[in-house]
DNA sequence: TCAATATTGTTGCAAGTGCAATGATATCGA
DNA sequence: TCGATATCATTGCACTTGCAACAATATTGA
């Protein structure tokens, strides 16, 4: 037997797809007016949410390696959009906020991103789209199972649709 | 009204984290294997399908940019995975297929891939699985319609589950 | 026919990325 | 108390990536 094998109809490479053309779409919306990177835009949004964090906080809560949310961050202050202040009491962790700069590029951007994923959410039915979490649940429960997959991020887990709430640390993030 | 925004509980976030997480989980059986990148993976599997075919044709099918593509060929050359010969009738074409040490990377690594995602497809029912394409085939259709977004690629559009025919060009996929 | 344009594949370059190592600080345990 | 270990953020390095530029070849249209 042959080794046919069809990309296209390649569970991974479908969903690698589409996640990347929605991707690309909504980046689009930070990257043209703000110069934005996947990561710099991740880090932005996590802030807005969390006030000031680490970059282990981060790391944990956005699905980033700890180097590109250093280096991200790094950049984001350069340009003016978050600051970074020592921590009292901990020397190791610095704590990461936005600036009014930041918080005013989000304003801006925010909205465009809400309007995309409103237009793809409205698009299904409410039914389709529970069923699409369900499965896309099921499968990282699958992945939390197998030994050789990455484990899921903290907030990935607990934090979906959940309490606006930081989680099991400090409700200030840190610590 | 402040910018509050849960990324764990936006769309096109949730679709990458997954995505990228079933991804590195199917890379482990060609990286660890075989070394070998997402980009060589995809050329490979390509290759399987339709034989001997040009840059262009796999950066048309399989959603890589032509000069990860070229490159992705470049590396599987140097590891005697793919051999390219010259098209005669066209100067510029390369012809590229896969070897036979190529083919038996293929042959150890698919059914490997095969197993993961049939492990997917058979954690959740018939009819979640279809809904779940059902929705994925409708984002489509929406980013088809945003002129912003970038074109899905043509094997994406009409050959996913389809025949085993290479599609609307000649017959070997070259041309 | 042949100049203008298009297509194909490769490459230069700047920027981003993952991984491991590092230095600095905290915490733990005898 | 204090050495061993753990945690945090950064950095070095090799590698990948996207984009634009490029050379080579084909195609087109007057």
């Amino acid at each position: 037997m042959p080794t046919r094998f069809h990309l296209s109809a390649f569970l991974p490479y479908r969903l690698a797809v589409l996640s990347e053309r929605i991707s690309r779409r909504i980046s689009v919306e930070y990257d043209r007016s703000h110069g934005l990177s996947v990561a710099e835009w991740r880090v932005l949004v996590h802030l807005s949410r969390c006030g000031a964090v680490s970059v282990r906080d981060i790391h944990d809560c956005v699905n980033l390696e700890k180097s590109r949310v250093s280096r991200a961050v790094a950049r984001l202050e350069q340009d003016g959009l978050v600051s970074k202040t020592p921590v009292d009491g901990d020397g190791r962790l610095v704590a990461i906020s936005l600036t009014a700069t930041g918080r005013a590029a989000l304003d801006e951007i925010v909205p465009n991103a809400r309007t995309i994923e409103k237009t793809l959410r409205d698009s299904v039915s409410p039914e389709d789209l529970d069923t699409f979490f369900r499965v896309m649940e099921q499968w990282h429960a699958v992945l939390d199972r197998d030994p050789v997959a990455k484990p899921r991020s903290r907030m990935d887990l607990d934090g979906v649709e959940g309490p606006a709430t930081p989680g099991p640390r400090d409700a200030d993030g840190m610590r």
